[in-house]
DNA sequence: CGAACGACTTGACCAAGGTCAAGCCAAGGC
DNA sequence: GCCTTGGCTTGACCTTGGTCAAGTCGTTCG
């Protein structure tokens, strides 16, 4: 890696006041990718195994949908770090462990957001609903029902639609194996619910 | 506090692995609260100086527009830690600044996703268009001129639209003192900017 | 018990924004 | 120079979802 290079990395505000000794640790193993455009640097589900800062161009994170539509959910500029999941593992290993379950948890919330911003892009309202209750129709099988924690007005705030809109969602579904009474929800059939993320076509 | 409350505290898997001596330093401080319902914990902008534990109920992060719109950005059940923010004072003088540093890089990615979810949620596309325009202008003074980072095709999809309708929104700004020239963005007022994301009626 | 309230639903209408198609224009290839 | 390509714009049309109003139903309060 060239030094210049190497010195706008340790330059980064990541690493502000990072011991020589430690930060030439990190940077030991470090290399420059020149890379074409368009190129895919990782996907969703990949080790995380690489702290990435982008030394000069841009690149995308991006989002894609069950039906694989895309949206460009954050723009990284030149300084930019991504994929801090990486710098965990060295973390985890040496710093106490109130630190560790902070980043963690901090991550953890920031896939939520991102979660977020996709559905909003990506699917209509009752793709959202179907969504959400999926995820919190436990155990995962069919016939399971579960009660809504919140007030439909306070979900459909949540949700990124109005409430008359959350009430013709629920009705579309109920076409498809849900039943709703009251505040109590029962999936009639996961696999439906699921096809109702996955298609437009109802 | 109650024993069994405090016992729930330190049970969560955010202290998992604490030695006991941390643990108690940081609960000793601790103390429970019951809120009647549609308590306001905090707002934006208050000192984070509590870390915030549910023991019960629910509690809601709610982003609000510059038209004081309302929206749930995300929902806390029993068991949720929030305002994470706080833990950092008393880890950043402990630990090193690697951690302080991964910390509050993921909090500010964290915040910048609210902030989408945010915009999606309570702000039309031109409002949209007007935030970025005005996050990107430096420096803030009327007559400021920049180049679009991107191309106008992924700013439309990074700003939850289609490239059609970004085409619209410039022509409508474009009638606020806003000069669009290929990739150029020219602000004539920073002001009336700001206006075009407060109001609706344009 | 009856009134009032609040949460939800339903219907009719409307507006924001997506889609499709055509056209413009600058850049690059022959 | 001419043609093609790709990014952007513009217009016409349509879909999604919001808004407004009315109605239902269960709960609380006199």
């Amino acid at each position: 890696m060239r030094p210049k290079d190497l010195d706008a990395v340790r330059d980064l505000p990541l690493f502000a006041g990072l011991e020589e000794e430690h930060l030439e640790g990190l940077t030991k193993g470090a290399f420059l990718q020149r890379l074409p455009r368009d190129t895919l640097l990782f996907e969703e589900g990949d080790a995380a195994d690489c702290l990435h800062v982008l030394v000069r161009g841009s690149a995308m994170l991006s989002g894609r949908n069950e039906s694989s539509q895309e949206t460009v959910i954050e723009i990284m500029m030149s300084g930019d770090c991504f994929v801090l999941a990486a710098p965990f593992r060295d973390l985890a290993s040496r710093e106490p462990p109130l630190a560790r379950s902070v980043m963690s948890l901090l991550a953890r919330q920031f896939r939520g957001m991102v979660r977020q911003v996709k559905d909003l892009k990506l699917c209509n309202t009752t793709q959202r609903l179907a969504g959400f209750i999926l995820a919190h129709a436990k155990p995962e099988t069919d016939g399971t029902s579960f009660e809504l924690p919140i007030s439909k007005r306070v979900l459909a705030s949540r949700l990124g639609m109005s409430p008359e809109h959350l009430s013709r969602a629920f009705a579309k579904l109920s076409a498809h194996d849900l039943r709703v009474e009251g505040s109590t929800i029962q999936v009639g059939s996961i696999e439906r619910l699921r096809r109702c993320c996955r298609q437009d076509a109802v």
